[in-house]
DNA sequence: GATCCGTGAGTTTTT
DNA sequence: CTCACGGATC
């Protein structure tokens, strides 16, 4: 046992192991399986042969064997059958996904026969332009008289995007095969909880409170969602998730199906309907199911150890004929999205799935130092399960160990973070930093450290502009335009005016639907009277239907809008500047179906009006420090990263202490943490957090595992902070 | 039936 | 701190 820097520190692990001891098993054989259909380039002579071979054919402009490395050269190159490639951390892995794109291409692969799925739209574009580039560039300064090399446009044909608007496409595309209206509209988890909230008091459920209260309609949106992506009934889901609610489990299973029908009933999606309906339509209609397995032949899947069931049905429901090429790139390593439904069983159980299905790793890593991965490779050890693999680099100078400081508390942790980076700036631009914080919430105090010291930085993760409130009002408007069924988005703007609540906003939601969707029952007798305001919005709803732009629309609206904003915020004018925003997007979109199925699977992220305001003189406007969640840092890199909040009980999060494998999730997201680092990696903890979940003043667990000479240690007294006095005094 | 106000309970990560 | 609910009041 070697010493780490904790010794004195123990920490309570979970006991639940041996519960779960026979799934791990089976996850362990199924592993042991594929390693054994492993495929690597060093010891196969076929690597030679096979780079020797690209050289020979005529055909390919790209020269594949010089531009990567053996086992991406393999990856790239390996067509057929079902293949799993494991990338660990920095292993080039979407530059092997362009290489391999450009490949089939260059092989006379029709483009639309490749279908993509990435985790976000960035990443499938990323690809695919960079396929294009490498092909236009290789196409102009090659000797090669290949005539029928791709024009600039083929690649468009390509398939590619998130699985849910892969899925949204194909949900609006065949409609007519799957007799569903194609005109639906999709909710967001806010959507999905209002949603859920309006059918409970609808149907009035005749729910025991006077024993325990009913959830919450967050609680109640996470258990429906929950139980559908991993496939738990609901009652085994809260009698091992949510035992205080028990009794109201009847209630809830009722729930879960008259919000289902609801709906259905209505032409709404939430995002679990997006997947799993696809799903559904693939296993009962054999025509739909045949015409995909017969439109994509080659199929890659990126972030593979991130899909959950559903998405994996889709997966394996297309790729039924073994005549269908699929490649799965992922690292187990890396499966941090289980609270989403995510299950990293399916990444493992690759090999049980597909018997034949072979095995390529890439660990050669192309982003950190020898110190670093050092440090990664020893976290990467202390996960229990998993393909092996060993990053390596050849990169010769081992660089600086990862650094750990502990300070008093979270402000003298914020202002270490900020003299760091203030240090090291005359060598680094603001770009090569980044703060990755566990919860969106801990980036505060680095958030306020950093204005004081004016040090410009970008907040990722968090409140998303979308989800603001005046955002979501106006977007209700848009969507009842194009969706009258939407009950979701009347009820929201209907109950804006004065003296219309819940239940007239239903009533009158209900008549409009009943009278084909025309907008007159606003002016009909019994609602009428009830709001001045229903006149106006007749009118509003009129004109903006008439609308010849999405622009003209939102116009239309926000002039309807904002008085009433004005009276219901206070800070309205604020508030009113995220219009701009929504006006610049609106602009870019010719169609309501474009715009609105944009702004609900790939939100902007960022919210712009808070990025307005730091740019206080500064003309670097894009030279700034990251915040980040680790979650959203995923697939991004950084010269300088600092981890933050090395508290066990907050990473790991405190609510996953005592399950085996949501703690190896915790452990998987500090590795995804500092696999994020090119050459600095800086490690910190306040002595304590406390907060009323609990106290907590140990390091982490994740740090303390280690043996001790994997970090330096930093003291902070090299650092002279400034008074704790506020500026104010 | 709608709204206002006081009280009490719950706060991870996101397509 | 924020959200949801119960009860009082319009």
């Amino acid at each position: 046992m070697t010493a780490t820097i904790f010794d004195t520190q123990d920490y309570n692990y979970p006991d639940n192991y041996n519960e779960i001891r026979p799934k791990l098993k089976r996850l362990e054989q199924a592993i042991k399986n594929l390693e054994a259909n492993l495929i690597e380039a060093d010891s196969n002579a076929n690597t030679e042969m096979l780079g020797q071979r690209l050289a020979d054919d005529l055909n390919l402009t790209v020269d594949y064997a010089s531009e990567l490395n053996p086992n991406q050269l393999l990856a790239a190159t390996t067509v057929d059958g079902k293949v799993l490639v494991i990338a660990g951390a920095g292993s080039g892995k979407t530059k092997t996904l362009t290489y391999r794109t450009s490949y089939l291409i260059e092989n006379g692969v029709p483009p639309s026969q490749i279908l993509l799925l990435t985790f976000t739209r960035k990443a499938a574009n990323e690809i695919k332009n960079r396929a294009q580039t490498l092909l236009a560039s290789s196409a102009s300064d090659s000797h090669s008289l290949n005539s029928s090399l791709p024009n600039s446009k083929v690649l468009n044909d390509i398939t590619s995007g998130t699985f849910h608007s892969f899925c949204n496409r194909l949900l609006r595309q065949y409609s007519g095969l799957l007799g569903i209206n194609p005109r639906f509209t999709i909710l967001d988890t806010g959507d999905a909880e209002d949603a859920i909230d309006l059918v409970n008091k609808e149907k009035k459920y005749p729910t025991q409170t006077n024993i325990q209260a009913f959830p919450r309609k967050k609680t109640l949106q996470n258990i429906i969602s929950t139980s559908r992506n991993r496939r738990i009934h609901i009652r085994d889901l809260i009698e091992a998730n949510y035992p205080d609610i028990a009794v109201h489990i009847p209630i809830i299973e009722q729930l879960a199906v008259d919000f289902h029908e609801y709906k259905r009933a209505n032409h709404l999606y939430d995002f679990d309907d997006i997947i799993s309906q696809v799903v559904r339509h693939l296993k009962t209609n054999d025509t739909f199911r045949q015409l995909l397995q017969q439109t994509y032949r080659y199929i890659m899947v990126d972030e593979y150890q991130d899909t959950n069931i559903p998405q994996k049905q889709l997966i394996d429901l297309i790729c039924q004929p073994d005549s269908v090429s699929l490649m799965v790139v992922g690292d187990d390593n890396q499966s941090i999205y289980a609270f989403r439904g995510a299950n990293y069983e399916n990444i493992l159980l690759f090999g049980e799935t597909y018997p034949a299905a072979k095995l390529i790793k890439l660990e050669q890593n192309y982003r950190s130092t020898p110190a670093i991965l050092d440090y990664i490779n020893a976290l990467s050890e202390q996960i229990t399960l998993g393909y092996q693999k060993q990053l390596y680099s050849k990169i010769k100078i081992a660089g600086q160990k990862p650094v750990f400081c502990r300070l008093s508390d979270e402000r003298k942790e914020a202002k270490y973070i900020a003299d760091t980076v203030i240090e090291l700036k005359p060598d680094y631009d603001y770009n090569d930093f980044a703060v990755l914080c566990r919860t969106s919430f801990q980036s505060n105090y680095i958030q306020l450290e950093f204005m004081e010291r004016n040090i410009p930085f970008i907040v990722v993760g968090g409140i998303k502009f979308i989800e603001r409130r005046h955002i979501k009002d106006v977007l209700a408007f848009v969507k009842i335009l194009y969706n009258p069924n939407d009950t979701i988005s009347w009820h929201r703007i209907l109950t804006l005016f004065k003296g219309v609540g819940a239940v007239t906003a239903t009533k009158l939601t209900q008549a409009i639907n009943a009278d084909n969707n025309s907008f007159e029952p606003l002016l009909a007798a019994p609602f009428a009277k009830k709001s001045e305001q229903l006149k106006p919005l007749y009118a509003v709803l009129t004109k903006a239907s008439q609308a010849e732009s999405v622009e003209q629309i939102i116009d239309d609206i926000l002039d309807f809008y904002i008085p009433i904003l004005k009276f219901i915020e206070d800070n309205w004018r604020e508030r009113s500047e995220d219009f701009r925003v929504l006006k610049n997007l609106a602009q870019e979109y010719n169609s309501l179906d474009n715009f609105l199925e944009n702004l609900a699977l790939d939100p902007p992220n960022d919210s712009i009006a808070a990025m307005g305001k730091t740019e206080s003189g500064s003309n670097d406007d894009n030279d700034k420090v990251t915040i980040s969640t680790i979650h959203s840092a995923k697939g991004l890199e950084w010269p300088v990263v600092f981890v933050n909040s090395l508290v066990d009980g907050m990473t790991p999060h405190h609510r996953s202490l005592s399950d085996f494998e949501e703690l190896e999730e915790e452990r998987k997201l500090f590795y995804v943490a500092c696999s994020r680092a090119k050459t600095r990696l800086y490690l910190t903890a306040p002595d304590y957090f406390a907060s009323y979940s609990g106290y907590f003043d140990k390091p982490s667990r994740f740090i303390a595992e280690l043996s001790a000479d994997k970090v330096s240690v930093e003291t902070v007294k090299k650092y002279t902070f400034e008074s704790d006095e506020p500026a104010w005094w």
